[in-house]
DNA sequence: TCGTATGACTGGAACGTTCCAGGGCCAACT
DNA sequence: AGTTGGCCCTGGAACGTTCCAGTCATACGA
């Protein structure tokens, strides 16, 4: 349909108001130096006309977008948190988001090539992957902000992830349990430092005889396959964190259907506060990241990088909290 | 970082390299019509400098972008499995995606306007939710392809609903069951469709008497309150077709609440074969949409367009297709 | 009355590509 | 020997904007 021939441009909308082009195109910016009866000319001329200002041009000569390249796991429930986050932040900057999406099929290499190719003055990562080296090199092309994974060689937006796991542990050893066992993330992002949390509160609150991680992952699959572990190594705590909401949710899966009811025989504690954890027939208590003020700030970061200010510091870390829901209570009497 | 100046331009890799920038622009683009010996020179003078092409020039001047516009709704699992397929279809074809997401605080007007800005050359929606007079207004601008939802004004690929609906009506009934309920998408794109498939079904195994249509939605809240409803009414269906998956995983999780075993004691069928329903611990019987094809069909439908072919056939309906896990069985004898 | 400031407008040069028409040059035909 | 036809390669004109330096009135202060 609709094959209109060729768009109009200015200099049409301006031969068809018997005006200059340069004058169309201060009328069609809204910026001062055009007359208001010229101005309501040319802006019927272009209605007229179906005009519609061509981006490429228009970016090409000014040399800027305005836009963030933003790559995330689309697989990821708290990738799409952040990326929900990242809209409304980058719209209060007057910037405009342009994704990549990292599949099954799309690796984070090939979407990173994405975006390069689209000019974005900057390049926010969710939990990327990819090795320091290779993104020290992408932070020499662009400027490179990472949210939600600890690393050196770029700016850093990302959670205290072991004071998040100190509170987990604080509140349930405040409940009275003791046996509280740890459902890691393997070498997904944020994992160590959440282990490392776990571990640190557990020595704190003298706890350490009933230190137990068992080795997980980010899906749900990882958090089912742990918890079924867990089950049959006998002996079971009485309470888990786990190292996200997802994989707390096959967590939970197995348990229910083990027969043990949640949060009565055993509590279980999640990470990151994905809508999933929100959801009435899940109502997880888990520790939150508050996605508003990280991608807040990782939207200013990469504006003061584009506009070249000398930044010191590399790491914004912003601080967790604790969402208590549904799914944990005091231990069994 | 890395404020590298200027970028440096083809002119800058053409002096580097002693030839002209029309030679270099031929040796960027794998175009024939250099020699081995100057090609190698030119890649490494553009190697050395850290040249990349900018992609605002070569679309200005090229005219074509080879991108199309994606509006989806960043909430619904179905629309990631989507545009996961739609990534691997567009590659094939040589297309590449700019993806525009609908979240809650980002309207489908908004994510629609921002991909308008840009450049693509047609626009795929997953399930819009605009108005047909709106979407046949925006035919009118570019190509529009409707994925997953029934209506007059563009193109539109989609699963045959009803179709879906009655392979698992048929399948339970194969199964013995007799008392099937549908808990349906309320409003939601295809919802309409599903029901009328389960009513003509029902109808046509002379099951009209156990009809029993359950309002629903598309979130996994949806589903758990409709299983809630459903429980307390009393007289239990022994099968339940749900409208998604996403709404059957707030099902499932109900009824085992409530102590129900499934599929021992009721059955449950989800739709859409998203990546949900394959996890292993949630397993789920379920209607595929597929998306492998739908993509295919509708990048395909796209490239069309653009190309300017007249095409006549406005609706291509796919195949829906049972998938058998673990959620059904006959009913309790 | 003259300069000068102000506002409305214009013309043309960028921006970094791609595309087109052609210019040498050499080998291979007539 | 002269023509032909490939190859490599070059120069310059687009593409549709924005930006800059002006022009030309008109109005204003002295």
């Amino acid at each position: 349909m609709a094959n209109a021939e060729a768009r109009p441009t200015l200099a049409d909308v301006a031969a068809h108001a018997g005006v200059s082009k340069s004058l169309v195109s201060l009328v069609m910016r809204d910026e001062p130096g055009a007359g208001p009866e010229t101005r309501r000319r040319v802006l019927q001329a272009a209605d007229q006309l179906g005009y519609h200002p061509d981006s490429r041009a228009r970016l090409l000569r000014s040399g800027r977008s305005r836009l963030l390249g933003v790559v995330f796991g689309i697989q990821h429930a708290f990738h799409l948190d952040l990326v929900t986050a990242l809209y409304t932040a980058a719209r209060d900057r007057g910037y405009e988001l342009a994704l990549s999406a990292v599949t099954p099929d799309r690796d984070e290499a090939e979407a990173t090539a994405g975006m390069l190719q689209d000019r974005c003055e900057a390049l926010i990562m969710c939990g990327p992957r990819t090795p320091a080296a290779e993104l020290a090199k992408l932070a020499a092309r662009l400027p490179v902000i990472v949210l939600a994974r600890n690393v050196r060689v770029t700016d850093v937006i990302r959670t205290a992830d072991d004071e998040g796991l100190r509170q987990a542990v604080e509140y349930l050893n405040g409940l009275g349990h003791q046996r509280i066992a740890h459902i890691d993330g393997g070498r997904a992002p944020g994992a160590a430092d959440r282990r490392r949390g776990y571990r640190e509160a557990m020595a704190a609150h003298s706890l350490d005889t009933h230190n137990r991680i068992i080795e997980g992952g980010l899906s749900e699959e990882d958090g089912a396959a742990a918890a079924r572990r867990l089950l049959d190594e006998g002996d079971r705590p009485t309470a888990i964190t786990v190292f996200n909401d997802r994989s707390a949710t096959g967590v939970l899966d197995v348990l229910t259907r083990a027969g043990l009811r949640v949060p009565e025989d055993i509590s279980v504690v999640g990470y990151d506060d994905s809508h999933l954890a929100r959801l009435a027939h899940i109502n997880l208590t888990t520790i939150a990241q508050d996605t508003t003020e990280m991608t807040r700030l990782a939207v200013d970061r990469a504006i003061a990088r584009i506009d070249g200010s000398e930044l010191t510091n590399r790491a914004l870390i912003v601080a967790p909290q604790l969402i208590i829901r549904g799914t944990t209570a005091p231990p069994a009497a």
